[in-house]
DNA sequence: CTGAAAGCGCTTACAG
DNA sequence: CTGAAAGCGCTTACAG
């Protein structure tokens, strides 16, 4: 009877029921593809929910299954991610729902604000129960997020090893690697007094990309030299400051690691203003290749990687951790460090004269 | 009697109501604050609550309450869009935020699949009723998308005016008076033939800010030539593109005005590989200041915003059209355009000698 | 194959 | 000031 009516503004399974009058349950499982349904019948209510623009409200949905189908991906917006994070975390983003759109799973960003404490942040979002797992970022060197999110038994992974909860599931770049490639690349130039740049945070990152760098520089037989390894933010300022601090030293490095592409605009520009040219004077090595870093002159020699697949590899190590989905993904490895490509440039292209 | 229980994993409010040995109506009338409650009893509440790490469902709550307290910021995270957003979002993230957190609100961000039609991805989202607001950037010319919220009466602000449902509460930079500045400035510098850079998709900023440049002209007695309105990508390869176009011009214009702060980046390389001088040869402008721009030699022109501010005040015309929070901001401006401030660099400080 | 009913975790009139 | 109960919109055993 209720045929025939003007499709008014659908409220819920119940109007979609009585438009075609059978029973919610029935639509129900018409909708979510349940196999003992009439073929007739579930065509019918496909065509109805498409046409009165019927989706399922999640609430109810969440409600009575205990999951929401939602992902969440947080961000530690700090001032120092802020200025640096530029699109790194969009480029992820889209490799990681590639994956979770497979499942119809939705990803959302959870973005922590400024003045809210992060752990505390996360801890409100889980007990909300908003998202059925969690992506972190920004991972620290001690990070109790961790063991938070596993005492409360919700899947999540990381992008970044940790001390802290050794056995989670996390993808990272190879910072290790890209410090080893770095030194073995400038030793070979005849450089020995060797600058490295990391976070001036307790960002995880940090500690790893100074450990394979002492690690490569003890190969070699150099002694390492804490003076430098120089704090700085990872942003355009940040490169101009290394590069101030390393004019200051007395013994000048010849050469310096990068631990961020975008470091390098402002490391060339201050030693420049120095009379000094970078892969003539100075050797560089910057980290990711970066659109912007393409337009430094000389070309810089940095590190090409595909954030699309690294998105991609960091869902399938969370969807692998989640028993839902674990079966889809079983022989997934938990823990992945990611690799970066050598794209060797003019910056470090010279062999350091002995004499110099 | 459940009291001196050791505290298991909280369960929901019938656990902490059990554990106090009182109501789940008394405990969540004393969780939400309202006013008759014993002030004893509620102290004792939020204690347990605290201790136990008690935090309400939110299906639960949004599923009686009819509403998430989550506002949604949509990110279309096209391919161009993930090139150039570097940090616009969350930087206007942090704005936004500060103000939606007075009120509980929570903010997060919903990016559009690169393989998904926008319009699809917010219907569903709406459908779904993962959040009670919306923000929309990526504003297009004619933008399907507030017709819809407007007739799904879901409230919503968008980071940038439309053609499209003309009356929409919206905040927008001054594309605008940035044009009319530039033009006015480059005028009477002597200069005639400006050209201009517009992206080249259906976004209505760059209508808007080539109208405005439409305009200056006129008012400076200036044909307008569409030859001098390149289309192009923002970002810094885009700018690349723009010097490269330029210069194949036969009456090659002797300034340009840039849409996108990193365009300048791109553009100051193609030239300067012609032998070019920005500042001395040709004049540039760019658009908002950056910190990566900072770095460029001869320092651009361009112009100063609060993004952060911008944020804010978005959030507070958001909450300005939502009906329970209408009566907190009721003298909000519900459009508004959003000022930049010139910061003079030497990339057009040169006057054009007629000769040339 | 379908319908009727229970129940997910909350909030909120309604009694008392 | 507190408790008992209804009901938000769903999904899912359970009957038939």
């Amino acid at each position: 009877m209720a045929h025939g009516g003007k499709p008014r503004p659908m409220k819920g399974i119940r109007q979609l029921a009585e438009h075609l009058d059978i029973s919610i349950g029935t639509v129900s499982r018409a909708l979510n593809g349940k196999p003992d349904v009439n073929e007739e019948t579930r065509k019918r209510v496909l065509a109805a929910a498409e046409q009165l623009g019927y989706v399922a409200n999640q609430s109810g949905r969440s409600l009575r299954q205990g999951t929401t189908n939602v992902i969440g991906l947080m961000i530690q917006s700090s001032r120092e991610t802020v200025e640096n994070s530029d699109n790194f975390f969009l480029t992820v983003t889209g490799g990681l729902q590639s994956v979770f759109s497979r499942h119809n799973l939705d990803l959302i960003m959870l973005p922590c604000p400024h003045d809210e404490d992060p752990y505390e942040y996360l801890k409100r979002m889980v007990a909300r129960r908003i998202v059925d797992a969690l992506i972190l970022s920004e991972t620290q060197r001690v990070d109790k997020r961790f063991d938070m999110l596993a005492k409360a038994k919700i899947p999540f992974a990381a992008l970044g090893r940790s001390l802290s909860g050794v056995q989670h599931p996390w993808a990272d770049l190879d910072f290790d690697g890209v410090a080893n490639c770095a030194v073995d690349r400038l030793v070979a130039h005849g450089h020995r007094r060797i600058a490295i740049s990391t976070p001036a945070s307790d960002i995880n990152l940090g500690f790893v990309f100074v450990e394979g760098y002492r690690r490569a520089l003890e190969r070699h037989g150099i002694p390492y030299d804490p003076a430098l390894v120089i704090r700085a933010k990872s942003s355009e300022q940040g490169g101009y400051q290394v590069a101030d601090e390393l004019l200051g030293l007395k013994d000048r490095p010849t050469a310096v690691i990068l631990i961020y592409e975008l470091m390098a605009i402002g490391f060339y520009r201050r030693v420049m203003e120095a009379g000094i040219i970078p892969g003539r004077d100075v050797a560089v090595v910057g980290f990711r290749e970066a659109p912007r870093a393409k337009f430094l002159q000389p070309t810089l020699t940095c590190f090409r990687t595909s954030l699309h697949d690294l998105g991609v590899e960091l869902a399938e190590i969370l969807l692998s951790s989640m028993p839902a989905y674990n079966h889809i993904y079983p022989n997934t490895k938990r823990q992945r460090t990611w690799p970066l490509e050598l794209v060797p440039g003019e910056s470090d292209a010279f062999h350091l004269t002995t004499g110099k």
